[in-house]
DNA sequence: GGTAAATGCTAAATCGATTCAGCACCCAGC
DNA sequence: GCTGGGTGCTGAATCGATTTAGCATTTACC
């Protein structure tokens, strides 16, 4: 039942050597002059006592935990919090490190506490990562802390990882655009008139200049553009809804993400319209419900896992360039435009 | 830059009192009979020197981490796992403690992998999570390390948190049944004679235990039942579909999950047959694409939150019966049954 | 006034590792 | 025979806390 726990002492002992010496060599200390024999006993009472080092002995001395914090202000809401975190720990477990993980729902006192309490725990590094990349401040932290900011910008000597979302904005026009669509495109979720000093965040920001720069480059032009702040299948539902009641005849719509695309495919069949062959869609994030639609909605992908992989190796890598570390937007083609 | 942490000497040094002195003082300890005074100096130098307790130097004395590893097979597929963390999560930091996650992908050797992670970082407790619920086995593991199964079950005598889905299956069953639904109901997802020596996972068995009893209770029985191994939209669209096109009319739907009664939505749709006038359909989970269908999908709720929060609950309260605990099934109603 | 008990505090051991300085032995070389 | 240098290993300090035993000093009581 209570199993003691094998400690380095007790390996000692085993091998008949001082803790001293199979410290030295289970570490493969390289300079030690200590023998193949010593090293094989060591190496043997180790193996036959199944010892594991305890972290917390170890990191008081070394002052490395191989722990690494992951804050985030969401956990549940959103796949792309939780590819995030998927992404985080498979890099973390490549390097044999392990992810404390603690959520603030946004809450700067929330924020401090789950900044201390994994200070606490002597992380080496942490992770800072919001689900609607915003600038947040960045703590002081003390000692040797490394910070890597996920989805979030702050001061330009941080380090952080983003979304190439310029790229993706064009990538989702350009598709458009290659499959010979040129007139009665319509942007849905924002109105650059209407919402001109609207902060939206960040990676809003980036996707519609992507957008519009590759408008402007291929001679296009949104036949409307339709506002709405919440980005929800209900939202995109009535834009459309509306728009086609207004008797507009849109050719393609540009849905700023998946589930204003879902609410839009709702009003289109509503309206007897089909998508692509009367309508064509395509939109951003890849969410699960891309793939449930009929047919598949054709979107720019949100790279949540290779994201959260890239700050921990970065946080990890300690020759890492600070600044922006933009990731791709991977385009995920289904069957939401057709071909003119 | 490199701000040397606080140490309990140094909160000594400023009080003028001993590390013991201090030691004790901040942790409280009842029949110490150290002064006033001395409590206050030391409080004092505490606050001012932002004096945070070294978690790793104490577990090595104390035995107590104050952390909880969360081994789960699955992060981010489904909104299942991460509410299941936010949970967890959610109450860890109620009780002052934090989690290590690690993933698994449901292989055994991951597996056994992050168990010793985590043990090497002497957790006090370990959740050990499934995404779809399955017996697993629960490694023997060392000294006081509790084991709470998450959406698992195992020999009698470890303690496992589960949904109530038998409790689930009945409500789903009155909700049609309430409503006057008698003839004409189809179950989506499995045919009891079809798949009769087929495992599929302990909850799914509970569920249609739990259906089967409440129709039977209410003298009901299925107009037909419709069998497919994934519970995926494409599927639901499919077997709807197929139904439709040889003739049948139901009249209710009992799908066994959400994602298969999206697809029914689509299926029924594309016949001209609107939900919930001609055709009610009531499904389980509330996946978040419950919300967006129209109508709104009324479906059973897995408890994913309260499930996650129970386990951490569990393993930190000593007293906690062994066995399993099961969490009721909330009921979600929308739009999707009609009244009959 | 002398002893006992209460009071207020500290020194030192301990947890499990890492790491540095240095001890004991052997062999070579003059 | 003595010095010097290599070899192979160990003792002890250290990290930052907790905890036990016990040392001074004061107070209580007869």
């Amino acid at each position: 039942m209570t199993t003691k726990r094998v400690t380095l002492a007790d390996v000692a002992r085993r091998a008949g050597l001082s803790s001293s010496a199979a410290s030295m060599i289970l570490n493969g200390r390289p300079d030690t002059r200590l023998s193949q024999d010593a090293h094989d006993r060591v190496t043997r009472a180790a193996a036959e006592l199944g010892y594991r080092p305890n972290v917390a002995a170890r990191s008081l001395r070394v002052d490395k935990t191989q722990t690494i914090g992951f804050i985030s202000d969401t956990v549940a809401t959103t796949r792309f919090a939780s590819g995030l975190i998927k992404g985080a720990l498979a890099a973390a477990e490549q390097a044999e490190h392990v992810i404390l993980l603690a959520e603030t729902g946004g809450d700067p006192v929330r924020e401090a506490e789950a900044i201390a309490a994994l200070l606490d725990r002597q992380v080496d590094g942490i992770v800072f990562a919001t689900m609607r990349s915003r600038e947040v401040e960045v703590p002081t932290l003390p000692g040797n802390t490394r910070v890597v900011l996920l989805n979030a910008i702050s001061d330009p000597h941080t380090t952080s990882v983003l979304p190439d979302e310029e790229q993706g904005g064009r990538a989702a026009v350009a598709l458009l655009a290659d499959a010979g669509h040129r007139e009665g495109i319509v942007l849905l979720g924002h109105n650059a008139v209407e919402e001109r000093d609207l902060f939206r965040s960040t990676t809003v920001a980036r996707r519609l200049a992507g957008i519009r720069a590759e408008m402007q480059d291929r001679g296009l032009s949104f036949m409307s553009e339709e506002s709405v702040w919440d980005w929800v299948p209900h939202n995109g539902y009535a834009l459309v809804e509306a728009l086609l009641a207004d008797g507009a005849q849109p050719r393609a719509l540009l849905c700023l993400n998946d589930p204003l695309a879902f609410g839009a495919y709702q009003a289109l069949t509503e309206h007897g319209l089909r998508v692509p062959d009367d309508v064509s869609i395509v939109s951003f994030d890849n969410d699960e419900i891309a793939s449930y639609l009929r047919p598949g909605l054709t979107t720019i992908a949100l790279p949540h896992e290779e994201m959260g992989a890239r700050a921990v190796e970065l946080l990890l890598d300690g020759t890492a360039a600070q600044g922006e570390h933009l990731v791709q937007m991977p385009v995920v083609v289904r069957d939401s435009i057709r071909q003119l």
